[in-house]
RNA sequence: GGAAGCGUGGCAGAGCGGCCGAAUGCACUCGCCUUGAAAGCGAGAGUCCCGAGAGGGUCCGGGGGUUCGAAUCCCUCCGCUUCCGCCA
């Protein structure tokens, strides 16, 4: 069987001993515990557990460990013994100990290969085994079988023949395609004069409102990350064709697809005090995505792109608050849509159409009069204790109780897909724009002419 | 990229190949003292894994090696600091 690189950059490097692997991801006990349900759950995903294997892994694993275990102790005692004997002046006796000793180092070696090689299948496994999808969630692997849970604002009826984003955008010359194809091919954007003001705009008004007015913490971090963080968060080991991947000599790095990556590693391998949570971070980063596998979708415009900037919301919470926390955290989202003004609705995404890494998701979806349609603008996600098992993030309590936190994000929003909208929703019969209120102080004008 | 130095528990900082899971100080927890607090005194406390439990094992940057036995010796990788080179 195949040995993939640990979750580690140096450790794939440099394959070590398999006791220092960290516990992540599914507690394999968990998995199996019936009281999970976790064949049904996974099940609604389209995911089929093999139980069978993963008991049989489990138990040769333990076993391993036991056995390597127990060799060892007799080896301190042996060795403790070896001195006394030498003191003691019995060669004979000391002889015969050294050759025990040098007898149970085999065994350990043994032991500790055969629990390396075991571990390193348990992990490969558990890796693969997306999370439990909410019972909450309606049934379906589609975005048509999302359910909506309510609508805000109304779709504006227009009295005109509606243009899209890239009409409009061309007409204002404020958006030019065709330039940023010969830059860097399709899925690609160029915003030009008060297109450009236009997205810095709504970039600084987001983040002044989540910052200042739901507490979230701002911050700077890196675009380019290495494997373990990728893998904290559940995009690799398997989805590495959705990633672009860079570096230089034998160094790799990924580009972040979005910034729910490095703000939810942030805290890996870390215990956070219980008394700090929750954790409120927000950052403005671009994302990158290859788009694989979305080959003739929504290829006109804005709306899908390999580099898009976003405003990312991210929560780090205890995990018996985790569903609360995804209501307050969906609140935000819907707070910044009302502050632009826009119509939109929220979904209940179906059980088999959320991320690997979720357990519930909400999304977002603007009213887009171009395509008389409702298109996805955030996505909320509850991810439960998953990412944090990946990631390592721990929790302590008062009383010294250990956990791993609960991790949720959402877009808050992306900066694209919102002028689109803007664009959209506040077309005018003239052809001009006129520009969402909160908006003004930070672009400077109200409306966008051609 | 070149040269030198350094990586020990939350922090600081000792550590002769076996008596080192590791001194000491600070921080922390719980007592005592106090009207309360501080100071002082006493006690305690790390992590992760296996185990029903008793208990056992792991961890001194990562990995490998020497040895009956490694925080201590050797190799290697990584990281940090300083100097030089390059650079926004």
């Amino acid at each position: 069987m195949p040995r993939p690189p640990p979750p580690e950059g140096e450790a794939a490097r440099n394959p070590g001993r398999a006791r220092r692997y960290p516990r992540v991801m599914h507690d394999p006990r968990v998995l199996l515990d019936p009281a999970t349900d976790a064949v049904r759950k996974l099940a609604r995903r389209g995911f089929t557990l093999d139980v069978a294997s993963l008991e049989k892994l489990l138990a040769g694993r333990n076993s391993a460990i036991q056995r390597g275990d127990e060799a060892r102790a007799e080896s301190k005692r042996v060795a403790t013994a070896v001195k006394g004997a030498g003191r003691e002046g019995d060669p004979q006796e000391r002889d015969a100990l050294v050759a025990r000793a040098r007898e149970l180092k085999g065994i350990v070696a043994a032991a500790e290969e055969e629990h390396r090689e075991l571990e390193a299948e348990l992990q490969d496994f558990l890796l693969s085994v997306p999370n439990l999808p909410s019972d909450d969630l309606p049934d379906g692997a589609s975005d048509e079988d999302a359910v909506q849970v309510r609508a805000w604002g109304e779709p504006r009826q227009l009295d005109f023949p509606p243009l899209d984003h890239v009409d409009l955008g061309e007409k204002l010359g404020i958006l030019d395609l065709p330039r940023a194809t010969k830059l860097a091919g399709p899925r690609f954007a160029v915003l030009r004069g008060k297109g450009a003001a236009l997205e810095r705009a709504i970039a600084r008004y987001l983040l002044d409102l989540h910052t200042e007015r739901h507490g979230y913490l701002e911050w700077s971090v890196p675009t380019l990350v290495n494997r373990a963080t990728m893998t904290g968060t559940g995009q690799l080991p398997k989805f590495e064709q959705d990633l672009f991947k860079t570096g230089v000599a034998d160094r790799e790095l990924y580009l972040i697809p979005t910034a729910e990556v490095p703000l939810t590693n942030l805290h890996a391998k870390e215990t956070l005090a219980v008394e700090d949570l929750p954790l409120a971070y927000t950052a403005h980063t671009p994302c990158f995505r290859s788009e694989a596998g979305s080959y003739g979708r929504d290829t006109r415009g804005l709306i899908r792109l390999h580099e898009f900037s976003k405003v990312e919301l991210v929560r780090v919470v205890e995990a018996e608050h985790s569903r609360d926390e995804l209501e307050v955290l969906l609140s935000h989202a819907e707070a910044a849509m009302q502050g632009l003004g826009l119509a939109y609705r929220v979904v209940k995404l179906a059980a088999g159409d959320i991320g690997f890494s979720a357990e519930f998701t909400y999304d977002i979806e603007v009213w887009l009069p171009g395509q008389q349609k409702y298109r996805e603008i955030s996505s909320v996600s509850n991810f439960g204790t998953f990412q944090a098992r990946r990631a390592g993030i721990r929790t302590k309590a008062k009383d010294g109780r250990r956990g791993f936190a609960a991790t949720l994000n959402g877009s808050g929003l992306p900066v694209g897909r919102t002028l689109v909208a803007i664009l959209e929703q506040g077309q005018q019969a003239d052809g001009s724009v006129r520009i969402p209120e909160a908006l003004v102080p930070y672009t400077g004008f109200a409306e966008l002419t051609p």
